[in-house]
DNA sequence: GTCCTGACGAGCG
DNA sequence: CCGCTCGCCAGGA
């Protein structure tokens, strides 16, 4: 088939970003995943830059949970003072994901997708 | 084309 | 625990 090849895609079929979109969409309420995990589900392992810039370029009125990402470290991806900070903690409390000082609570950080 | 940046992560001192 | 470096890679200037 004359298919120009395409730059690194995990070949499923589905562009990078879908599969990241995938992955994240699968996430179960009440359950925290990393950046790198989200990454290696959706086929492109190391890649955790790459997951934090899709999920930066989403609409706003988006319906994925991209707010059960966080990074590997346990806590939330933007300086505590910044909005996404804030819009995020907001909706974790929400789901009991965290307390009131920000804390993020850890419930199976791993899930089978 | 090159250079810089970034919702990351592992390693090292 | 903190800060720095390096790896990875897509996008924009």
């Amino acid at each position: 088939m004359g298919r120009k090849a395409s730059k690194t895609q995990p070949a499923e079929g589905e562009s990078p970003r879908e599969a990241i979109y995938r992955v994240v969409a699968s996430i179960p309420e009440g359950q925290l995943t990393s950046y790198g995990q989200v990454a290696e589900l959706a086929g492109l392992p190391k890649q955790a830059r790459q997951v934090g810039r899709t999920l930066s370029q989403l609409p706003r009125d988006t319906r994925l949970p991209w707010f059960r990402v966080v990074n590997a470290t346990g806590k939330i991806s933007f300086p505590e003072n910044s909005l996404g900070y804030q819009r995020q903690l907001e909706r974790l409390l929400n789901e009991g994901s965290a307390e009131t000082n920000g804390r993020l609570r850890w419930r199976e950080c791993r899930w089978q997708p």
